[in-house]
DNA sequence: AAATAGCGCTTTTTT
DNA sequence: AGCGCTATTT
């Protein structure tokens, strides 16, 4: 036997020693997962396997890049060679390389859910439903991908009574017609939505047995770590990549399935064992990472659910502290008490910050425990707060390079083809789209061909159309012979985007966005010059060209499927970690707090309703709790801003379900007021304390009540305008190019051109320190003054 | 056409 | 409380 496996305990070695056949491995918290799936990986190398041959699947691409550094380690270079990915960034490059076979361009575009959900939007209004507020975006768009994760396509779901009893149920029957047409466009504008990559997969692979055979010989080993949260598509994948040589490895966890709400079915464990029945089966029970007190404690979280595989986590180390559990008046005490206990132990024990980690339910509180952080002084970092790439000056420098490798990218077409402001406004834009989606086309075919639509635009308006299709086909054409920074940088410059922002410098808003896209494109630079960046996948699949450089699809085709890429020096540094619980899985650190542990927020109201839903949320606290290595705290708080006022809270259930005997309860508790009991007057009222930790001064004052409500009553006055007549035709036609105007707010300016006539007749006026504007004469008060 | 004011709506988690 | 969308204003 191999010595390398010698580092690994006994059922852990068992494991990554059993290299042929199925292999389930069930992993409780902290058992060495990871480490044993990347002994396993190494020591299939080690055995001779070529690392082109073995396929490994986890949930992020970070866990993906970390997992291919040790095996580098452990075995040498020659590791960098394994496929290894998330399922979406992994298939997306198959299909990238096989999008002609179904019908796509292999620069097709992947959409977001904010893409997806704009063009439901469309779709809705374009039905011109009696009630659109039944079909909100977020909830077909939830429906569409949980048919689509189920491999459901648009007549599936129609046809299916269940489902179509469903949608009735709720008052909206048409979700499968929505869903018919989304499909149509997405497919319009050569895209895929992230459903679309596994689904699609499966496409692939089920009408093209050649293409099949090919992946099945590629993949002699698959690994599949996180088995618990994949989804029935995921599932048939690797189950038809692996019926070949059934060299399938999956690892999981099902106390820590937390995916169910989009699709993951923690079913795929069990049918593991019916679909492979030869299959070795292992279980990793010892607890490495916690004490005896967190494992006991958890261990009692967990033994409430219902549904679950059978195992006996425990561990060897020391029994350690109690549970604490912190309790406040509001949410801004909570943030306060838990800053404070972070900063004693800091200074008292001193103990580094990145040994503290914050996790909450929802995002909308990481606000005020930010705040109670920056007030105490302490560094800090959210993981996947708003994202680099969902900030909107972001998005819309993307738009731009998407549409330029996707001329047929309406999301992106949309988004940009009249920002800046180019003057082509949403009458023009409507009139288009309609067109486009009547021919069932995509809106960059209906630019491309104007005249033939016959819109009825002006001439002025087809111009700039024109202009601007130019502009995006000029870049188009540089595509191959640009690299990606080259074409990027020129992009962004034509675009005008920073010259806009530069516009107004008073707002530091602005400022803050023009630096962010040039960190952006400082990002593409690095994507051109390091060659290994992405290395996991793109020594297979030569791209067209893998020439020198590298292009801008192949920069795009990565940036969407990125989840949380950590910079290094973030790594280094010295400060407390705050992110979901979700956010969290596969993370530890030694000191956890777990906030907002209330009714109705953790567990959410939403998940009241159904035993599986709840039994989610629980599991969801277990992961919280097992992140925690030496010392875990849980706070909630009395009352909770929510939804702009305050509501009364009550401790959550999770906290009464640990038995007591681990768990430390507030001091002083029972010499409380509950805050159910307090005279009215007092509840919700901000700068009363309930918490004897704030007694003890160690909290800030809570915030001063707001008297906010003592708005000026007679805002009526304010309204009052001036008489607001139109301006006659004699002024309108008086105004010609050349002329010098005054305008109200604008001041003085030159008339640069007109155009149209009548109540219609607009110019472009330039103002000294403002900037050119258009402006309908109709409305705009101007005087002629030379 | 573009800027602004007011309104209603939402709010779980994320590849 | 914050946001995007609609209606209103210029």
């Amino acid at each position: 036997m191999s010595e390398l496996l010698d580092q690994l305990n006994e059922p852990q070695r068992e494991a990554a020693a059993c290299t042929e056949g199925p292999v389930m491995i069930i992993a409780g918290a902290g058992s060495g997962k990871t480490r044993t799936l990347t002994y396993r990986i190494a020591h299939l190398i080690e055995l001779g396997v070529d690392p082109f041959s073995i396929l490994a699947l986890t949930f992020t691409n970070k866990a993906a890049a970390e997992m291919k550094e040790r095996i580098m380690k452990l075995v040498g270079s020659e590791a960098r060679n394994i496929w290894m990915g998330t399922f979406h960034s992994v298939f997306a490059r198959i299909l990238r390389s096989e999008a002609q076979k179904l019908g796509y361009i292999n620069t097709f575009t992947i959409y977001d859910n904010d893409d997806s959900k704009s063009v439901i939007k469309q779709i809705v209004k374009d039905l011109k439903l009696d009630d659109p507020k039944k079909y909100s975006p977020g909830t077909v768009l939830n429906r569409i991908s949980m048919a689509k994760s189920n491999l459901l396509g648009p007549e599936d779901y129609m046809n299916n009574p269940e489902i179509q009893q469903t949608d009735n149920d709720a008052q909206r029957p048409l979700i499968g017609e929505i869903y018919k047409m989304y499909n149509q466009r997405l497919r319009n504008a050569m895209a895929m939505d992230f459903d679309d990559l596994l689904f699609n997969m499966n496409v692939l692979l089920r009408d093209f047995p050649d293409v099949l055979l090919k992946y099945q010989n590629r993949f002699k080993y698959i690994m599949v770590d996180e088995y618990q949260d994949t989804n029935f598509s995921q599932y048939c994948i690797v189950k038809k990549l692996a019926a070949r040589y059934q060299n399938i490895c999956v690892v999981g966890d099902d106390a820590q399935s937390i995916y169910a709400f989009r699709g993951a079915n923690i079913q795929n464990i069990f049918n593991f064992r019916r679909d492979y029945p030869n299959l070795n089966l292992f279980k990793l029970e010892q607890n490495y990472r916690s004490t005896k007190m967190i494992v006991d404690a958890a261990n009692s979280i967990i033994a409430k659910n219902v549904e679950q595989i059978e195992k006996e986590i425990w561990t060897d180390n020391a029994v350690g502290n109690l549970i604490r559990l912190l309790r406040a008046a509001d949410e801004r005490e909570e943030g306060n008490l838990v800053a404070d206990s972070i900063q004693k132990a800091h200074i008292g024990e001193g103990l580094p910050y990145k040994s503290f980690a914050i996790l909450y339910r929802t995002n909308v509180q990481s606000r005020a425990i930010e705040e109670a952080l920056r007030r105490a002084d302490i560094p800090y970092r959210i993981y996947q707060g708003i994202s680099f790439y969902g900030r909107k000056e972001i998005k819309d420098v993307l738009a731009y390079l998407r549409l330029v490798v996707n001329n047929y990218d309406d999301e992106s077409l949309i988004r940009i083809i009249n920002y800046p402001a180019r003057g082509i406004g949403n009458t023009t834009l409507d009139r288009i789209r309609v067109a486009a989606a009547d021919n069932d086309v995509a809106i960059w075919t209906v630019l491309e061909n104007l005249p033939s639509f016959g819109l009825g635009l002006s001439s002025g308006t087809l111009q700039r159309i024109t202009d601007f299709v130019m502009m995006i086909k000029l870049f188009s054409s540089m595509l191959q012979t640009t690299n990606a920074y080259d074409l990027a940088k020129q992009v962004v410059y034509a675009s005008r985007i920073i010259a806009l922002l530069e516009e107004d410098k008073d707002d530091p808003d602005n400022r803050e966005r023009v630096e962010n896209i040039k960190e952006m494109l400082n990002g593409v630079k690095e994507f051109c010059e390091k060659d290994d960046q992405f290395s996991e996948i793109e020594n297979e699949l030569p791209h067209p060209d893998n020439s020198q450089f590298k292009t801008l699809d192949q920069f795009l085709q990565q940036v969407l499927l990125l989840t949380s890429e950590d910079k290094d020096d973030d790594k280094e540094s010295d400060k407390v970690s705050m992110m979901t619980i979700h956010a969290a899985k596969g993370l530890e650190f030694p000191y956890v707090y777990v906030m907002g542990l209330e009714e109705n927020l953790f567990p959410s109201s939403l998940s009241l309703f159904s035993r599986q839903e709840l039994e989610e949320e629980r599991r969801l606290f277990y992961v919280a709790v097992t992140r925690a290595e030496k010392q875990l705290v849980l706070s909630y708080a009395l009352t909770r801003y929510q939804y702009g006022k305050s509501s009364c809270q009550e401790m959550s259930r999770f906290v009464e379900e640990i038995d007591s005997k681990y768990i430390e309860l507030p001091r002083r508790q029972k010499s409380f007021p509950n805050v159910g009991e307090l005279p009215r007057a007092f509840q919700g009222v901000k700068g009363i304390k309930f918490s004897p930790e704030a007694e003890q001064g160690f909290a800030q004052p809570a915030s001063q009540p707001k008297s906010k409500n003592l708005k000026p009553i007679a805002k009526a006055s304010a309204t009052h305008k001036g008489p607001t007549a139109q301006n006659t035709a004699e002024t309108i036609n008086a105004i010609q190019p050349g002329m010098t105007v005054r305008h109200d707010k604008f001041g003085t300016g030159k008339v640069l051109s007109c155009e149209g006539a009548g109540k219609d007749r607009k110019a472009v006026v330039f103002f000294e320190g403002i900037g050119q504007k258009t402006l309908l004469l109709a409305f705009a008060k101007l005087i002629i003054i030379e």
